[in-house]
DNA sequence: GGATGTGAACGACTTCACAGCG
DNA sequence: CGCTGTGAAGTCGTTCACATCC
């Protein structure tokens, strides 16, 4: 430290807290280290983890500051050591129960994509407007009706809500599961949900990032 | 600009270029002006325009500065003249014609969802390796095989890419999609693509998103 | 030697504040 | 008077550089 160092005393030690971004990298060293280890190598230095990435040395160091865990000066960082870690502070070292609201295509691609349920994103209870939905079993879970949607998340336990319905809906679909205890939502309806504070909210809106893209391709040809 | 500025016969005037995160913000400004047009509305200050998305009037400022369009002070932004404007930065005042691989359910949860079209994203020829996938037609469009993607891309004029695909097969299609002359690629599957500079990407990592939402509620519930 | 951890410099983006115009 | 346009200040995140430790 530059002038002295004695309110150490910090119990978790490490960095205010980590950046969007910050928790963004996180996940993917995450989701590498995994794929380390299955290939069995279990010491990694910065710089090895950041490259394939695209990420700097001094980056993944600046993130790996968030955890606990220190890495081993002339060695590198221990995965067996880092992914526990970064799964406590990202919040992920435990199941989440989710709820699916919206039974259609993307909720089928969601829910054939096991990369979810190996992390610990349980599907525990799907919800249609549709009548003809309602009953259906999809991938062994019964498609409800929204009106049930108090219940069945309280007797499923259901923390966060996916919403893939039709973006008309969102609005009001994203007040039920509030309603009903959910505390985040991952939306993919392209608007802007208006929410209490105490829940979290992450958006994808597709064509945002189509637009994005066709930003850059445009950019590269026109200068 | 820190010791002088002569060199400022930029003949579009203007900043420097619209950061990311300043193109993410247009996307929502061009379609929450859309919306403002079809109830009738012309005329909007940035307090209004920012106010829905939850950004200050002087961002909103900010960003329409790269516009060439200027606002009337005093009055607020035409939207007339501002959805053009906007289109012509992002590069969407054209059509972008889209070849789409991996023809499962989030194909078909695309294709379905009519936003794309009605932005100029076009889907203008599907792939998929799965031979008893090829020569089905999913809304309209025939299913071909990877191999013929040369040919196709060539004939249906596709400048960008979907990648529909598992992870494993990702690089490979991404690749074949670049030789075959695609530009920009919008990818689901949860990995980093190693490319020639000259292609845009736009990763959407699902997995990503909802760790992201995890840390997000597990910040809430634990400070 | 090789790699970490971290102030300090740097750069990018956001907010402030206010001159200027309709 | 209201609202835009924009330098200046402020904030946040990244990169640099180097002391430190195995």
């Amino acid at each position: 430290m530059s002038k002295d160092g004695e309110f150490s005393t910090r119990q978790n030690g490490s960095e205010p807290r980590p950046s969007r971004a910050s928790v963004t990298r996180l996940s993917l060293y995450l989701r590498r280290l995994e794929s380390l280890l299955q290939e069995g190598i279990t010491t990694v230095s910065s710089g090895q983890l950041g490259e394939s990435l695209g990420v700097t040395d001094a980056q993944v160091r600046k993130d790996l500051a968030h955890l606990g865990t220190h890495g081993h000066p002339g060695i590198g960082y221990d995965a067996p050591e880092l992914v526990p870690a970064i799964r406590r502070t990202l919040g992920i070292d435990r199941d989440w129960p989710t709820a699916l609201v919206g039974v259609g295509n993307l909720a089928r691609a969601l829910l054939r994509y096991h990369g979810f349920l190996d992390r610990g994103f349980r599907i525990v209870a799907l919800f249609d407007a549709d009548p003809a939905k309602v009953g259906q079993f999809v991938d062994g879970l019964e498609v409800h009706p929204l009106e049930r949607m108090g219940p069945v998340i309280a007797t499923t336990g259901a923390e966060l809500g996916i919403l893939a319905v039709p973006s008309e809906a969102s609005q009001s679909v994203a007040d039920a599961l509030v309603a009903a205890g959910v505390r985040g939502l991952l939306n993919f309806a392209p608007c802007v949900l208006r929410l209490p504070s105490h829940v979290s909210v992450v958006s994808v809106d597709l064509t945002v990032q189509l637009e994005q893209l066709a930003f850059l391709v445009h950019l590269g040809s026109t200068g």
